[in-house]
DNA sequence: GTCTATACAGCGATAGAC
DNA sequence: GTCTATCGCTGTATAGAC
């Protein structure tokens, strides 16, 4: 799904790939809308477990985005495209559960990276212009449309860039 | 194709909504590569010609900005995306002309953000922070993405919101 | 340039044996 | 939990009449 999008893979595809039969697979997942559901809910869960580890373990607010960026770099690396940006796209023709999974994937970050600028601009580690809810828009919209346009033009190192300058943006004066 | 994706339509859907047979439409595009190629080559062409548009009739360089992300709210309106976003995320399942044409958009785009922003830095329009090609990159790619999250979201306001902060960013000095 | 009819592959999904 | 076999449908594409 991450590559090919969710209108772009079929039981076959997943079944031939781990070698069972598309019978076995529908055993496990009735329905193509029921295994879209839970590769995406499970997507989400690992974000969230994600962003969680980032806190845990990194105290400084510029840090913490420089890490978050990281998480795009790892994907791109495998030639994926975030979950959420493939069925952003594909929106549309997505089972309603798999919808709102997908807007509340994007909650979930949104939020997360409003209570790290709130707390770097505390901190001082941060001074983004704006309000924290803008700076953060502007961060997960960078990421995810440099993510979107890199894949295709082969271009990681100019994803980092771009990544770079969005954190530098953060650090900079309002 | 730009709310459904290359793979979220069919000769069916097309033909029924211009109201003739599938026959009929396989007549003017004898394959749906012909067809996909022909829409996204006539969307790049529409594009290119809308940025000669507002480099004709607007001079001040952080005003060509804002004609550029009116663009993207115009296309936003109609719940549609970018052509280009939507074939970004479909890029792995997409014939090779339309691959071809995707990435010539993409760099048309960036290639023409970029005469822009050295113009505005020349004119004091503009004060963008890193090189012309960082400042266009995060701005192509800050509204391909805010656009992406828009739609789901059913959240156009956040998206003039985050396309007005990327435009201050440029106007901001480094 | 339009149509009806059809070919043929692939799709998601089911039946029923092991 | 796995399989083979198959169903019904839709997908792209073609044949051939008007």
């Amino acid at each position: 799904m991450q590559t090919r999008g969710y209108n772009g893979f079929s039981y076959a595809d997943v079944a031939a790939e781990i070698g069972i039969s598309k019978a076995s697979l529908h055993h496990h997942f009735s329905t193509k809308a029921a295994l879209g559901a839970a590769i995406m809910e499970r997507y989400a869960s690992l974000v969230v477990q994600s962003l969680a580890d980032i806190e845990a373990h990194e105290r400084d607010a510029a840090e913490r985005l420089a890490r978050f960026s990281q998480l795009y770099v790892d994907v791109l690396r495998q030639d994926r495209l975030c979950l959420g940006a493939m069925l952003a796209a594909e929106f549309g023709t997505l089972p309603a559960a798999m919808q709102k999974t997908v807007r509340q994937f994007f909650k979930a970050n949104q939020s997360w990276l409003e209570s790290v600028t709130a707390y770097g601009r505390k901190t001082g580690s941060l001074a983004p212009p704006g309000t924290d809810a803008e700076a953060a828009r502007v961060l997960l919209s960078g990421l995810e449309g440099a993510m979107l346009i890199a894949r295709p033009m082969k271009d990681i190192e100019g994803f980092r860039a771009t990544a770079g300058s969005l954190l530098a943006n953060l650090r900079r004066r309002g």
